[in-house]
RNA sequence: CGGGGCGUAGCGUAGCCCGGUUAUCGCGCCUGCUUUGGGAGCAGGAGGUCGCAGGUUCGAAUCCUGCCGCCCCGACCA
């Protein structure tokens, strides 16, 4: 039975210690779920961002940094921005701190107050859209394709290890463009970027799709979403590309003068993903005995775990070895030797599974006897003896097949719990009964989505676009349906 | 903010109902020896404001009152 990997399963507190923790700001912090990043998973987080990073370059955006801090007035010039972001703010009042002659410590100074609250990011569009409005007069002037690398806090209610802790790391791209027509086309391209990225490099299948209106981003004409299914049944979304139409132009005032002489708002999007992603790629394919990494973003590749009894021994093989690590590492694969004397091989065995390293290799004495190593895989557990000579060659293919077949693993796992309802009963018995996605029907309404939402707990992750829109009724209220959609339970 | 549960060593815990020597056990840590092909064995050792503050009592981890904090479920959401 493949372990769930849920936040709750019993053995998350492991992930917890290995990878990544909650800070503890203690008792006298409102702050709950603020996460820490230990080195060994930013390390994952930092592989993942390296590629994506290279994937927006080669569709040529740059990067940029813009501030923490916004003032509250910013925020409040988009309606549906401000709506949808007000509750989860963190706001800076005061600038300054005094000593507390009575008590000890120190207080905040009453006389520091800020004139205008400052808002702690919790997205970047505004205080963007408000230096784009210096930047652009001219046609000449667009495109703006900028990415950001940063943190944001949102002071959720509720925070959840890796899918929704209060600050997180993220990117946010934020593009300005002349046409709406090119706008839509960069959305489109970047949730590509996304998927693509998910796949190939996460082994992680998406489904590509729209959002319905209820689940937009707030200030955003359209929602493109890519969702992905989890080892329990429950979907994450892993990330979201939208198209602003000319909502934030409008609010601050970023106009353009074309060829022809006449003003207009310029076109927006924004697109981003999140340290979310780590959780996502835990929960698609770990297992009980731990992390299992795809190569692509496996910090370590291969492990090497000498077995020895004298100093001789450990540098017999390595000699053995030193020629095989730097023909791998010549080929841009991640070798650890593990010559930790205070670790026993049983407890490094232990270990290098617990942090998901895609290819171990055991070598002792008698391995060197055969001119062998036992070379172990990390996903299907499997072992065998391997003739040192092309060995190489070996591990590479090894790592290329690991990658590809997580990837089918999970695939396969998403198709087993896709399930097709035409009724409200069977819609039901298989949300409970088997999770998964559900692909279903729905007559276009925010009533409907809203109702289904409030009996099942399942929302519509998503109308894909590869689904063909068949004509039906809508699961729930029987009339005529407008869409074929996907739901499912959420993270 | 509602409904549950819980605070004892770095971590996980027993003891509490029914008050009574020096607060239990495991993991981890330190020292030594033996070990090393799946999280080693033996021996010795260090480590405690029993969440905080009052109260009852000859005596409180245990009973009473107040406070603080944490976790889970719900409302919110990437």
């Amino acid at each position: 039975m493949a372990a769930k990997l849920t936040p709750r399963s019993e053995d998350y507190s492991r992930w917890y210690n290995e990878l990544v923790g909650m800070a503890d700001l203690a008792q006298h912090s409102d702050v709950k779920g603020c996460m820490v990043i230990k080195p060994y998973g930013f390390a994952i987080w930092e592989k993942m961002k390296d590629e994506l990073d290279r994937m927006f370059k080669e569709t040529g955006h740059t990067n940029a940094y813009f501030p923490l801090f916004i003032p509250k007035s910013y925020l409040s010039k988009e309606a549906d921005h401000v709506e949808g972001f007000a509750k989860e703010c963190a706001v800076v009042t005061h600038y300054r701190l005094k000593v507390d002659e009575e008590n000890g410590g120190v207080v905040v100074d009453p006389d520091a107050r800020l004139e205008e609250e400052l808002i702690v990011r919790p997205t970047s569009e505004t205080i963007i859209w408000n230096t784009y409005k210096g930047w652009i007069q001219s046609y000449r002037d667009l495109p703006i394709l900028v990415n950001q690398w940063a943190n944001v806090v949102r002071w959720e209610m509720r925070t959840r290890l890796f899918l929704r802790t209060a600050e997180f790391l993220w990117q946010e791209g934020h593009t300005a463009h002349a046409t709406k027509q090119e706008a839509i086309e960069e959305t489109e391209r970047m949730l590509g970027v996304y998927a693509t990225f998910a796949e190939q490099f996460m082994a992680m299948p998406v489904v590509q799709g729209t959002k319905t209106e209820s689940e937009r981003f707030a200030g955003a004409d359209d929602t493109l979403c890519i969702e992905a299914m989890m080892q329990d049944g429950k979907a994450l979304q892993a990330g979201t590309s939208h198209f602003l139409g000319q909502n934030f132009a409008k609010a601050f005032e970023v106009e353009y003068t074309g060829k022809d002489g006449k003003k207009d708002f310029v076109w927006a999007t924004s697109w981003g993903v999140s340290t979310r992603l780590m959780g996502a790629l835990i929960m698609t394919h770990s297992d009980d005995q731990g992390l299992v990494l795809p190569p692509r973003l496996a910090p370590i590749q291969v492990v090497i775990v000498p077995i020895y009894r004298s100093e001789e021994q450990l540098q017999a093989i390595h000699e053995r070895m030193a020629p095989v690590m730097a023909e791998l590492k010549s080929q841009g694969v991640t070798v650890k030797f593990d010559d930790d004397d205070t670790k026993k091989p049983g407890w490094k065995f232990a270990e290098y599974e617990l942090k998901g390293v895609p290819v171990r290799l055991a070598v002792g004495n008698r391995d060197l006897e055969n001119n062998s190593v036992e070379m172990a895989r990390r996903d299907t557990g499997e072992k065998q003896s391997v003739s040192l000579d092309g060995i190489a060659a070996h591990i590479q293919a090894t790592l290329e097949n690991i990658q590809e077949s997580l990837f089918q693993k999970a695939h396969d796992y998403r198709t087993s719990v896709t399930t097709e309802v035409r009724t409200w009963e069977e819609f039901k018995d298989v949300l409970e009964n088997k999770g998964g996605f559900l692909v279903a029907h729905w007559d276009g309404t925010a009533e409907t989505e809203q109702k289904i939402k409030e009996q099942t707990k399942a929302t519509i992750r998503c109308i894909p676009f590869d689904l063909e829109q068949t004509p039906g009724t809508c699961v729930y209220s029987g009339s005529p349906a407008t869409h074929r959609v996907l739901f499912a339970k959420a993270y």
